[in-house]
DNA sequence: CTGAAAGCGCTTACAG
DNA sequence: CTGAAAGCGCTTACAG
């Protein structure tokens, strides 16, 4: 009877009292120190890279640790030493391939430097409520990648200290660094090609206006093939997704002078234009109408498609982004500066007869 | 001179010295109290939702708040709490729309109950070094996507105290829950579709053999044949990659009793079929070849493609596991349990000849 | 409704 | 190389 009523309280300490309030306090640099016969001071050297602790004593500690199954709290450490080691990522787009693979490059490389990512997904419209939860989490950095998101959160941000990077976007302000592709440059190898491959009546589908990647690249289209004397007879504008690239492809080809090339802004409108010219206009692609795109996402690649487009390296664009982010400020601030990663042409049969076909 | 030294010592205490020190170590509750006229204790009551404060104090709290830009820390409330607000999200694939797609609505869902994501790309094979850190954080609870990802840091999660919901995955242990797609309803309503289509010759493409998807899809697919008096005359492993789709299709479209319809245990396996079965076989789908796929992923859309696929329902998914994984635990911990979401068939033309076609 | 005080779990000069 | 002590910025019983 009595051992049964014992059994009872404990079950119910582990379960109603414990579970939320002192499961998650777990073994902590005390109950090592006291393990290991050492102050919470040197458990603190062990656990810390280059700090001093003979080896026996470190030994000593670990083994408790391990015994105990300590894991340094994280977020004691981050308010003490007053960095999280946390660095915010900000995305949209998330169902453009292209993003989600920076999202991917950024997070490993993040790990690598054993930093932390507090992801956002952004809702563009509401992006700005995310502001103060980032400012709360005192974040050692944030990298917001996405076309078309507020550069508010960017300001408020570095307004705080905090340091921050665009990826794939900049802004007016000269406050924020960016890391960009070089879209003046990778557009102008499109115009060359279509020039190159003799293509007159040539079409331009923009993403969104505000863009700033969606602008440049337009700039660097046009230019460069005023450079052979040739210029955008129709131009549209698709804001980035595949709806939208289909509704623009559609405008586009109906015209009695329709285009012989198209140059999309990016490969989700460029995949839309292929679909649309195969299904709605009976064109043989790139016969009848040659299609580039930009980002070289995955989308590009695959053999439905076989989307000549200009490739970002992400890889590049990431690792760019957080070595700005985490250079050490040696002196002053250094003044936010734009990074260019050279961009490069993939051609593919959406623009190329191949000799196989 | 003595002015000229002065003004050296500012400024370099404020770069070299306070740059990474005391920049980030903003403004706090002690300025705001001092300001407002009110102790620390009054301010931390009028930034927590539930807590007295009449309301003159609350608007003195709130102006000086705003005017000094106060932002209240969350890692020290963190600490002082024992709770983050923090939610382990750990994903791999993020290549595959479909978990791409998962992760949006997860970040979504998390932001809507003002909790933030701290993201882990893992890569299958190094995912266990993630443990440390996840744990480290004291997160409130870790999500866990992805087919391939080892169970130890589910298990290690779960007997540290932390919550753990498994999406689109389960495990033989009985103490993780997880919520995954009805893939046994799922597939069957494949094997239907492909019965009331008249197809005898039906072939099978696994995912990773590990798989509890892959698994599961298989068995819904071959029971339910079996229903209709077929079965599988062909079996591949393409290990949900475009790469490994494109493998498995060429090993099975070149067999004499080539299959008049595959089923893919994903959609990437499934695009990569559809491409290997034009360009490579020559293959008219579906009038020579029918496929479905699994996910209902935006590839699946394409009109290059018009997969016949089925959906997961990612929102119900998310939200599903989010509930799990917040439930109030009342009362004993809940047992773990495995949260089934319906699926549903989607077909498209790569498995019905449309009547506009 | 409000304030003083203790505590969350670390780190880090400062002595020794 | 190691320990005692103060501090990081909050929250929260406990009095009043």
């Amino acid at each position: 009877m009595c051992r049964l009523v014992f059994v009872d309280a404990r079950a119910y300490n582990s379960t109603n009292i414990n579970i939320r309030k002192s499961m998650p306090s777990r073994t902590n640099s005390n109950d090592v120190a006291r393990l290991a016969g050492v102050s919470r001071s040197t458990v603190s050297r062990v656990f810390t890279d280059g700090a001093y602790a003979s080896a026996e004593t470190s030994e000593r500690v670990m083994k408790a640790a391990d015994q105990l199954g300590y894991c340094p709290n994280a977020i004691a450490r981050s308010l003490s030493m007053n960095r999280t080691s946390l660095i915010g990522v900000i995305v949209g787009e998330l169902d453009n391939p292209f993003y989600a693979d920076i999202l991917q490059v950024i997070g490993v490389k993040l790990q690598q430097r054993r930093l932390a990512s507090l992801l956002f997904v952004a809702n563009p419209s509401a992006m700005d409520t995310l502001i103060p939860q980032v400012l709360s989490y005192r974040v050692d950095g944030v990298i917001i990648s996405g076309a078309t998101l507020s550069s508010k959160m960017a300001l408020r941000c570095q307004s705080a200290g905090i340091p921050v990077v665009l990826v794939n976007r900049y802004t007016d302000s000269d406050l924020i660094s960016s890391v960009v592709g070089d879209n003046v440059d990778g557009a102008g190898q499109v115009a060359r090609l279509f020039a190159e491959r003799g293509y007159r009546r040539i079409g331009f589908m923009a993403g969104l206006p505000e863009a700033s990647s969606s602008r440049d690249r337009e700039h660097g289209f046009r230019i460069k093939l005023a450079d052979f004397g040739l210029s955008v007879s129709a131009r549209e504008v698709g804001s980035f997704t595949l709806e939208g690239g289909a509704r623009a492809a559609r405008a586009m080809l109906c015209r009695p002078d329709r285009p012989e090339a198209v140059f999309c802004a990016n490969d989700m409108m460029a995949t839309a234009t292929i679909d649309i010219a195969r299904t709605e206009f009976n064109l043989r692609i790139p016969e009848d109408l040659a299609v580039a795109g930009y980002d070289n996402s995955s989308l590009a690649g695959m053999l439905a498609y076989q989307l000549t487009s200009v490739d970002q390296n992400t890889t590049l664009m990431a690792e760019a982004a957080l070595e700005n982010l985490l250079q050490p400020s040696l002196g002053a601030k250094p003044p936010a500066q734009v990074v260019r990663i050279p961009s490069k042409l993939v051609e593919r049969a959406s623009t190329t007869l191949l000799a196989a076909n």
